[in-house]
DNA sequence: CCGGCAACTGCCGGTTTAGGCAATAGTGCT
DNA sequence: AGCACTATTGCCTAAACCGGCAGTTGCCGG
């Protein structure tokens, strides 16, 4: 199965996978609600899942659908490698985690990896996780410090939020900036969003 | 010739791609350098590009091909329908703009339609546009003010880049968030990426 | 020609953010 | 126990930001 946002990509790939001699794609999804749905309807050896799609519940869909299904076998085809994800998606149980820099042949030697019990971690994504090094994993209080910045909260607002003093919201933006490189607070949200550990945020038009 | 970053995701294409009758794919590039090159080699009739890729240059290569080849024919095929890049990318040349959140034969029929001449450009997209008659409140003053605070300037910065008093930038920016509906110069950036005049910044991790 | 609008600028004072220095406390690993 | 890291807070100063009032252009449509 294959869930994934993007029509052509989700088509496409299904296509090329149709080609493949013992490979079939029972059923494609193109949000994390429907792949709960689906799995249940078609129980495919295999998933295909991508992380950043309407609400990026990709991970949510992991979750619940090994909640239903523990042996389920879920493999996350995604493009980002941000250590968020990858540590999310591992945790919530996910088998392996590719990003769509991989070639096709690749995918396929991955996808047999999992169904035979491997657990695969694409290239990219392995050297993020150790050479994390000079990384930026935010610790979880600058997420949240990070999160109400980018909803438009002022520093008060997010020490009263947080039921911190005013002065400690000032050193978790300081480490923040620090760790995306950031020059402004404005700044932090963009570099959050490129590096991919931030998300919509709650105000959609 | 199909241009992306993702090699899954352009095997694929290519691999669903050849299978339809009348249609070849001569070349794939991973990147917009690449892609210059190629064209060069091969001269494609359509040529399919992404816009996000390293570097961000899907933009840049398309201007470059068109220097060169000023009846080259290409169709933007990217996950973004922000204004921005569509804006970018259709002053550069490019035939039409189609998001990856379309069908295959939806894709199959654009690319068709650009090979004919035509300059389809896909629902979302549309969508985007025409809601930015009344949904993009931002002045084209304002819009330059807003990149550059989102690429990290401080209005000192900013006034000195676009050589206005520090002054004129706070109106600017008072009028970004009155107009954004934003509280802080950071929710400025949230409520751009949000309502899809925000594109990615220049800065790649 | 005039009103409306975008852009631009100066003055003035108040609010917010920023950051160096210093210190306490809990957690986890060695 | 000792070290490293995170989280917390205070004091104090400097820099940046904010916004109301006031005024000048320049362009466009009525």
């Amino acid at each position: 199965m294959i869930v994934d946002d993007h029509p052509v990509f989700r088509e496409a790939l299904a296509h090329a996978l149709a080609a493949e001699p013992a490979f079939c794609v029972v059923a494609q999804a193109n949000s994390g609600a429907d792949a709960v749905t689906l799995w249940q309807l078609h129980a495919p050896d295999v998933t295909l899942m991508d992380i950043s799609m309407r609400g990026c519940d990709g991970i949510a869909a992991v979750e619940q659908i090994l909640v239903a299904a523990p042996a389920a076998r879920i493999l996350m085809l995604t493009s980002s490698a941000s250590q968020q994800d990858v540590r999310l998606a591992l945790k919530a149980g996910a088998a392996g985690y590719v990003t769509k820099s991989i070639g096709f042949m690749e995918l396929l030697a991955a996808i047999r990896d999992v169904h035979e019990g491997g657990r695969p971690i694409g290239e990219a994504v392995a050297d993020r996780l150790t050479a994390s090094e000079g990384g930026n994993p935010l610790s979880p209080r600058e997420m949240e410090v990070l999160v109400l910045l980018q909803n438009g909260l002022s520093q008060d607002e997010i020490a009263r939020q947080l039921l911190i003093a005013d002065r400690t919201v000032r050193v978790h933006v300081a480490a923040i900036k620090a760790k995306l490189a950031a020059t402004s607070t404005a700044h932090c949200v963009t570099r959050g969003f490129d590096l991919g550990i931030l998300g919509n945020g709650s105000s959609m038009p």
